[in-house]
DNA sequence: GAGCACTGC
């Protein structure tokens, strides 16, 4: 079997002459299905490192393991552990995973492999959902979130003998934040074992963050070589300008000239992925009638469910399947049968900027890990090629990771929780990398503004109970405040409701114009905040049911999860003891209320139909999808949701306001500014 | 008059 190695190329290639069949690829037998599950499970490339994968994790107290996806790290880890007693005694052995469908769909299949019921010897905990037991469950799957969650109830966190973080390269909040906290940890528990299980470009950096880069004797190192199927790299020998034209072009080629099997392509968004499906269905016609057919599907995740799950369905016989995707593809979701990867090079990530509290979304280049990610999924199921439309030069000179998501996001929420955690001096936190001490600074002002962190740099009263609220802090604060304008029961909806995405669906072309005409049913001349709120309680009134949904161009995926989210938020509410009273149809105390978190996002109209920002007077631009998008409110005043750097800087979520709202917030403006 | 990478508690 051959591996492929990071900046490789196939012999002898250029993309050009790749994609004209000149390069053979090499086959291999996939897995046989037909073994029972325990010899398949000692086929695996890992079983082979066991007996020294228990015994670095029995000598050091941090064990670095490095493997490609499928090399079976995730599933069988916690079974060898499990098997050589670390799950003894009442101690458990956690794995964490940065989204819920790994953390449940793996520990489905562990379950199965052990012969046990899920939610038994073997569970899981993401949000909402506990399918664990306390007394029984030995090996449990969790969100990264949940577990750094559960260090705020535990700081020892003393019930694990063992915590596996799993995909740490891929640097989320969580993950960076629990990393730091497991190294405080195991300096008060050392007999806490830690297993960092990372991409290969990344494990040095990790290994150097636990011995702080000198002494190795409680941190090592393990490669687990070894992947199911080889992968062919091939790099275009120049660059192109216009890398979704190409994109199609090569789709075209390796149909033309290729053999059987599907193909991904990686694009940055919505517009690119159609306008490269464009150019495809343009040269459907001039494909020869005895021509395999060739199936065009779009993914990215404004997408319904329906339109989703079309991708994941195998082609037609005789037809090939061409799924152009955002970076949805290259580690949330797994399609089979994809033989042919064609990588772009770029992806469209949100950064923030600390000096101007705006995020925005940018495309930039990839990182060499990322580039290896998407080639590896043309290998899955057997050998397959990737297409990188960029040189090999190019790829050499890519970051190795993606930047951490910590030193590009907002900090005010890992600020508040770790002080929570008693880590009130956060300069000397120990990050994995730090963020800009800018961020810092302007998250911690945020909060003292927010009154959640007094001036000596404590957590005040309220900071304490919002630490352990699942919410931003603006949200929080709004939740607090409802008590005094007793508007309880529709704020808890609206937080809710501004927390969940896409709640409508806006197709397009005429159906786009249809569900515009859906959703001026359920709008508040008041602004947004109280036309997701008139959303939800229609849902609710009509039976939660998904086919309503469907008629009137809504989301029955966000809204359920508004649902749950205020089902989970309501318990807070109660133990803090606020009271869920209801308004009474009273909007202007409602919106009144709305200011007590939204203070800072205050804006004002002027005469060209654009609006100025309250704190930096910045020229701001209502989003298409807010009901104020049309109208110039009475009072000339609003309060925003959120506010995005897109071309222009637009807000979203806007409801109107009366100037004099602010007046109580007037001494903090001067604090903050 | 015009727009949305992806997660997570």
């Amino acid at each position: 079997m051959q591996f492929w190695k990071p900046g490789t190329q196939a012999p002898g290639s250029s993309l050009d002459r790749i994609a004209d069949g000149e390069t053979s690829v090499i086959s291999s037998a996939p897995l046989s299905a037909s073994y029972s599950v325990q010899s398949a499970r000692e086929r695996l490339p890992i079983y082979k490192h066991r007996d020294k994968l228990l015994y670095c994790v029995e000598k050091y107290g941090v064990v670095i393991v490095v493997g490609q996806t499928g090399c079976g790290k995730t599933t069988q880890l916690p079974q060898y552990l499990n098997e050589a007693g670390w799950a003894a005694d009442g101690n458990v052995i956690a794995c964490t995973q940065p989204r819920r469908v790994a953390a449940t769909s793996v520990a489905a299949r562990v379950a199965t492999e052990t012969g046990s019921m899920i939610g038994d010897e073997v569970g899981y905990t993401i949000r909402f959902e506990d399918v664990s037991d306390k007394a029984r469950t030995r090996i449990l799957y969790l969100t990264d979130g949940i577990l750094f969650r559960e260090t705020l109830l535990d700081p020892l966190l003393s019930r694990y003998s063992v915590i596996m973080i799993d995909e740490a390269h891929e640097r989320t909040v969580y993950t960076d934040l629990l990393l730091g906290v497991l190294k405080k940890i195991r300096r008060k528990r050392p007999s806490l074992r830690l297993i960092i299980s990372s991409a290969t470009l990344d494990a040095t950096a990790f290994l150097n963050y636990f011995t702080n880069g000198d002494s190795v004797d409680d941190a090592t190192i393990i490669s687990l070589e070894g992947r199911m199927h080889p992968v062919d790299i091939a790099h275009l020998q120049e660059p192109v300008a216009d890398y979704v034209l190409k994109a199609a072009e090569t789709v075209w080629n390796i149909h033309q000239r290729q053999g059987p099997g599907d193909i991904l392509v990686f694009l940055t968004g919505r517009e690119e992925i159609d306008r490269c499906l464009e150019h495809l269905s343009e040269m459907l016609p001039t494909l020869p009638r005895t021509a395999p057919r060739l199936k065009l599907l779009a993914l990215h995740a404004g997408l319904s469910v329906e339109e989703q799950l079309a991708a994941f369905e195998p082609a037609e016989k005789g037809s090939r399947k061409v799924i152009v995707s955002t970076n949805i593809a290259e580690a949330s979701v797994t399609i089979e049968g994809i033989k042919y990867v064609i990588d772009s090079g770029f992806v469209k990530i949100r950064t923030y900027n600390p000096s101007s509290g705006l995020s925005s979304l940018v495309t930039v280049p990839i990182s060499q890990a990322s580039a290896i990610q998407r080639a590896g999924r043309a290998g899955r199921t057997s050998s397959g090629v990737c297409y990188r439309l960029y040189p090999s030069s190019v790829f050499n000179q890519l970051g190795t990771s993606t930047q951490p998501e910590i030193t590009r996001t907002d900090l005010t929420t890992p600020l508040l929780q770790l002080k929570s955690l008693g880590i009130d001096d956060v300069m000397k936190f120990e990050w994995v990398t730090a963020p800009p001490a800018q961020s810092i600074l302007r998250a911690l002002e945020g909060l003292v503004a927010a009154e959640m962190v007094g001036e000596d740099g404590r957590l005040t009263v309220i900071g304490e109970k919002v630490a352990e609220c699942p919410v931003e802090v603006n949200l929080a604060r709004m939740l607090f405040a409802s008590k005094d304008y007793r508007c309880g029961e529709e704020l808890l909806t609206i937080v809710c409701m501004t927390t969940v995405q896409d709640v409508f669906i806006i197709p397009d072309g005429a159906a786009g114009a249809m569900a515009e005409l859906e959703r001026r049913k359920f709008t508040a001349e008041e602004g947004d905040h109280l036309t997701l709120l008139n959303v939800y309680n229609a849902f609710v009134r009509y039976g939660r049911s998904s086919s309503w949904c469907k008629s009137h161009a809504l989301s029955f995926r966000a809204l359920s999860r508004a649902v749950a989210i205020r089902s989970q938020l309501l318990k807070y509410m109660q133990r803090f003891g606020l009271p869920v009273d209801s308004c009474q149809g009273d909007a202007r105390r409602l919106r009144q209320c709305l200011i007590s978190g939204y203070w800072r996002h205050g804006a004002r109209w002027v005469a060209d139909g654009t609006y100025r920002s309250i704190q930096g007077n910045t020229m701001l631009y209502v989003h298409p999808t807010s009901v104020l998008f049309t109208r110039k409110p009475k009072s000339g005043w609003v309060i925003f949701h959120e506010m995005e750097e897109t071309k222009k800087t637009q807000i979203r979520i806007v409801t109107e306001v009366d100037s004099d709202w602010f007046l109580p917030y007037g001494h903090r403006y001067c604090k903050s500014a």
